[in-house]
DNA sequence: AGAGTGGGCCTTTTT
DNA sequence: GGCCCACTCT
């Protein structure tokens, strides 16, 4: 250990070393942006096991597996050496790893399946289906929408009664229904035994509450608990980590109100505020040192989050030095807003600066759509952060289904996907076959099964059930991977899709990623809880410098020195959706505080003045842009005069009558060519 | 009745 | 690009 000698009063400030070394009992850690939050967490970690605490007795809780990652690679940077045992990771792998030991406490078994959105959604609609809900006569919410309400109560804690009311006011004489439905989801997926996200957590904090003696020995073990971004969290989360800490209190959080943005999956911002009245005996400590952004972006930054009523009151403090004012940059239409990021990129990297140093940041994922095709256009090589992942791609899921009912022959969801992808087999067979399968018990039963299903289905069925004998003699997650390739899937992906090389190619890496594990179920755990592999492949394939593209969502923790935060118009962002809910303008100001202090060196706003295709509509900049005191922006002209739209000036156009319109009012597409004069 | 196909629609954020 | 719907075909 003592050629580790980290010294720690030189590599931590006065805040953070604090932190380190006072850390015991219940801490709450208000890390603003760029404070080092991640190095104190990590250095605390360091500590605590020079101190002679065993790896096995830490638990750290991040929110995103990167996080998780980043922070046990840190750790051993600094131990030089892995923190073998450390538990390390989001709730809901932590999660995972322990039901899989109490399974059986709970009434699954430790296979039990893992359902990602997709499956619950899959599921949903033959809860729809058995039911006999008449969908059409009355337009009713489709899968999505209901698990998205049924997952929101249970992550709140509130009535599904209340939930549909709040969020789904047109539902309201639906209730019952809807009741039932989330009933019947609820008897499906035990009898595929199978727990969906929601239902990790929920397990977890019901095993918590009632096995006394589980608590006390899993409280016992973690003598040290730690948290990242607790204003993340939501009651469950919340109770589950009180419970965990039942036997010493030990509760380190670490988490920012400013940066809390999760509230739409039930995140409790009161989380955070409340701790220290949770908690008795808190010790409270504050990073305001923000070692990351100019202080022209703090600024920026302190300004917009001022507004915000509900929040510890802070200030971030800035220690680079001056550079120059964040752009503000309005642009005839979205692809002359694209046009300028591209163009401002090359200029960029002309000078100097490497790709993988710049971001471009959204508000929603399809926001991106024309700046990649113009990235396209000049080959400026990205990568996109918050499209889909590489186990959701479609391909790569289908497989999976056929290893998944290998695993677990009960899993209905992995089921429905199967049948579903025979030619001449709709939900309506599947369900009849569904109905003999379910009687199996064993993979290999199914695989006997003799069925006799509609004409046109047999050939389906039987050409599924060649592969399934395939697959009853193995067991290794490559091997069954494999398997799938040259089976009646081949085919089907080569009769599917134009590029279907590239999706053999995809799954291909997927039987190499499979070759990592041995397990089954380890293997089909780790894809349902892991988002990173297409990244980091990609990034590891190719190892170029890429410009990234994210939501902000998905950029929170992390940073660039170039970042442009584009679609700033009002309309768009603050989203108007968001803003219905009863919180969300303050968590939208939020999100735009998130993008605005991921940026190191320089920031660009960007904002189209007109977006549509049949009408046009005109926007403002949105109300962040407009907040803002003018000084602290830098307007940026793409017609090389002082643009009308400077944030703080109305719009002012005139339709094709003639009439004055202001703000973001609806014109006919006529109108186009004058917008041009506008800039 | 149920499967398949073509076209019109919209798109918040995620483990 | 994905999802849902309406229409057509078996």
């Amino acid at each position: 250990m003592r050629e580790t000698a980290i010294v720690y009063e030189k590599e931590l400030n006065p805040e953070q070393l604090a932190v380190v070394r006072e850390g015991d009992g219940p801490v709450l850690v208000l890390a603003g942006a760029g404070s080092g939050k991640t190095r104190t967490i990590t250095y605390r970690v360091a500590y605590l096991l020079e101190q002679g605490v065993l790896p096995q007795e830490i638990l750290l809780l991040t929110f995103t597996n990167k996080a998780a990652r980043e922070m046990l690679q840190r750790v051993a940077l600094l131990l030089k050496r892995e923190p073998v045992g450390l538990w390390g990771g989001t709730f809901h792998s932590v999660a995972n790893r322990l039901l899989r030991r109490y399974a059986s406490e709970l009434g699954y078994s430790q296979n039990f399946t893992i359902l990602d959105q997709e499956d619950s959604h899959l599921l949903m609609k033959v809860c729809l289906k058995e039911l006999r809900v008449d969908t059409i006569a009355r337009k009713f919410p489709s899968s999505s929408t209901l698990c998205g309400l049924v997952s929101y109560a249970r992550n709140a804690q509130k009535p599904l009664r209340e939930v549909v009311e709040k969020r789904y006011p047109n539902g309201r004489d639906l209730v019952t229904i809807i009741e039932r439905l989330s009933e019947t989801y609820e008897v499906h997926k035990h009898q595929a035994d199978a727990m969906d996200f929601d239902d990790l957590l929920l397990n977890i904090r019901t095993l918590l509450r009632e096995f006394p003696l589980v608590r006390r020995r899993l409280s016992e073990q973690f003598r040290f608990i730690l948290v990242d971004e607790y204003q993340d969290t939501n009651t469950i989360q919340a109770e589950i980590i009180r419970l965990l800490s039942e036997a010493h209190g030990n509760v380190l959080i670490v988490g920012d109100d400013a940066q809390s943005i999760y509230s739409f999956r039930a995140a409790q911002i009161q989380n955070i505020l409340r701790f220290p009245e949770i908690y008795p005996g808190t010790k409270t400590f504050r990073l305001t040192t923000n070692y990351r952004s100019t202080p022209e972006i703090l600024a920026v930054a302190n300004q917009s989050i001022s507004h915000n009523m509900d929040q510890f009151e802070k200030e971030l403090v800035a220690i680079s030095r001056s550079l120059e004012k964040p752009l503000v940059v309005p642009a005839a239409s979205g692809a002359e807003e694209a046009r300028y990021i591209a163009t401002r990129i090359l200029e960029l990297v002309n000078q100097g600066g490497s790709l993988s140093q710049m971001a471009v940041l959204f508000r929603a994922a399809f926001h991106s759509q024309a700046l990649e095709f113009e990235l396209m256009k000049r080959d400026i090589p990205y990568e996109y952060r918050g499209g889909l992942k590489f186990f959701e791609r479609a391909h790569v899921k289908d497989v999976l289904a056929y290893v998944r009912v290998r695993a677990n022959p009960k899993d209905e969801a992995a089921w429905l996907r199967l049948l579903g992808l025979q030619s001449g087999v709709g939900l309506a067979t599947a369900q009849k076959i569904l109905q003999s399968v379910g009687q199996a018990q064993t993979f290999e039963e199914v695989c006997t099964l003799e069925l006799s299903v509609g004409k046109r289905a047999q050939n389906g069925w039987d050409q599924l059930k060649k592969t399934l004998v395939k697959l009853s003699v193995q067991l290794e997650p490559a091997d069954l991977i494999r398997t799938v390739l040259t089976s009646e899937y081949r085919d089907y992906l080569e009769a599917q899709y134009p590029d279907f090389m590239d999706r053999l190619e995809d799954v291909e890496q997927f039987a190499l990623f499979a070759e990592q594990t041995e397990d089954l179920q380890t293997f089909l755990s780790e894809v349902s809880l892991t988002d990173e592999y297409g990244a980091a492949r990609t990034q590891e394939a190719s190892g170029e410098d890429r410009l990234v593209l994210s939501t902000i969502h998905q950029a929170k923790g992390l940073e660039w020195d170039n970042v442009f935060v584009m679609h700033l118009a009002d309309g768009k962002f603050p989203s108007p959706r968001a803003t219905e809910e009863d919180a969300g303008f303050e968590e939208e100001r939020r999100l735009f505080y998130v993008a605005t202090t991921r940026a190191r060196k320089r920031l660009a706003f960007t904002y189209p003045l007109t977006s549509g295709y049949d009408t046009l509509i005109l926007h403002q900049p949105s109300v962040f842009l407009q907040e803002l005191p003018e000084l602290l922006l830098e307007p940026i002209s793409l017609r090389g005069r002082t643009p009308l739209a400077s944030p703080d000036e109305p719009v002012v156009v005139f339709d094709d009558l003639g009439e004055r319109v202001e703000g973001s009012a609806q014109i006919g597409k006529s109108f186009l060519r004058n917008v041009d004069e506008l800039l």
